[in-house]
DNA sequence: TTCATTGGCTAGTAGTACTATCTAATCTAG
DNA sequence: CTAGATTAGATAGTACTACTAGCCAATGAA
């Protein structure tokens, strides 16, 4: 495939390919001559993956983290995760205060969460956030999050397919970055029919 | 207050308050004179609410409508969480195809999603990321999120507070726009826990 | 041979969230 | 009552992000 077919099947325009190459997210093609080169089905799948992770609000420099993350996976399904979840997090930066991570640690049951406090800094940081905009969430309600978020990642670690490496890495890394918006969107739907259930509408 | 203080008070500069109060984020003080004005604790807290919003992620259009909503509420919740939810989402440009919009509310299980399909619309774009991006959500995952989400949502909606109209339309409002990130960082920590609990690392 | 295509380069654009400066009016202290 | 500080309001500038556009020389296809 050459420029103007990979753009033309792609639906981007060149120099939208040509930014993409620039920054890394997506590799060279096999060069012919010095002005020449073609691209296989695999840039295509790339560049539709670069899509869907800058349509899911992920940036230029964090989406070439993630594709970093996919072409040269850790081994241990535990790094990979947390290079994923490194990638696409918010990376604050005030530190939060070990004794506010300690009190989290305790509120929701954890041990051994000593080894990596970067994921806890961050809810942290979140319920610093609330706080301080005077939003009080009531304790019933964080034990909710915190359990429905158990329950979630149960079933998403569960179905981490372990045949196929490569299938692996893709379920976890795109797992982790474009399910996002998905569960985000699904909240407000439920949000929306817990309320006309507890508050019917007027006739 | 006068300016001077509200910036102190509040550790943000004068000029982006300025840039707050042309934007129409922050309600003018009570003017004193031609070129001097006070300021009061409403404005305080109104300026701990839009950094609270703002670093949540949300655009200063976008918190700009949330506050709108949070100054002047619709009376029925449902329209208020309705107004919060519209100011908060993501406003996909391309529409869904309605034949996508009902497979989806079959899957889910709902029957009158006819009213209000915005939200739904929003799902479906957002499974549709996850489709072109070569990822595979498997159905078990699926149901485990929207059973979830149904989870969180009634544990939210059950403690709208309900003797202070204006403690409902924060709680509401703010619950929406603020909570989001809480919820992401959850998820993320609890992946971690699970996939140690799977996959335990190597001696 | 002729003309369209392309890689590589540089520069420009639109949008966002501030940030800085200026002016003239006022307030405050001495 | 005056000198210096403060401030509203306006305008312009900045840094960053995600493209977008143009040019040029080398190539490839007709």
């Amino acid at each position: 495939m050459r420029m103007a077919e990979l753009s033309a099947e792609s639906g981007l325009p060149v120099a939208t390919i040509k930014f993409y190459l620039r920054e890394g997210l997506l590799p060279q093609g096999v060069r012919t001559s010095a002005t020449q080169a073609t691209y296989g089905d695999a840039h295509l799948r790339r560049l539709r993956v670069i899509r869907a992770l800058i349509d899911a609000g992920v940036s230029v420099a964090r989406a070439r983290k993630v594709l970093a993350t996919l072409d040269e996976p850790p081994d241990e399904v535990a790094a990979l995760l947390a290079e994923a979840h490194a990638a696409v997090a918010p990376s604050g930066e005030e530190d939060v205060p070990l004794a506010e991570i300690e009190d989290l640690a305790e509120q929701l049951g954890l041990q051994c969460w000593t080894h990596r406090p970067e994921r806890l800094a961050e809810v942290a940081r979140a319920m610093r956030t609330l706080r301080e905009a005077g939003f009080a969430l009531p304790p019933e309600v964080m034990r909710t999050y915190w359990t429905s978020m158990r329950h979630i990642a149960a079933a998403e670690i569960a179905e981490i397919p372990v045949g196929d490496p490569d299938e692996a890495v893709r379920y976890v890394v795109l797992g982790t970055a474009l399910v996002e918006p998905l569960l985000l969107a699904l909240r407000r739907v439920a949000e929306q029919l817990a309320t006309v259930e507890r508050f019917p509408p007027n006739p």
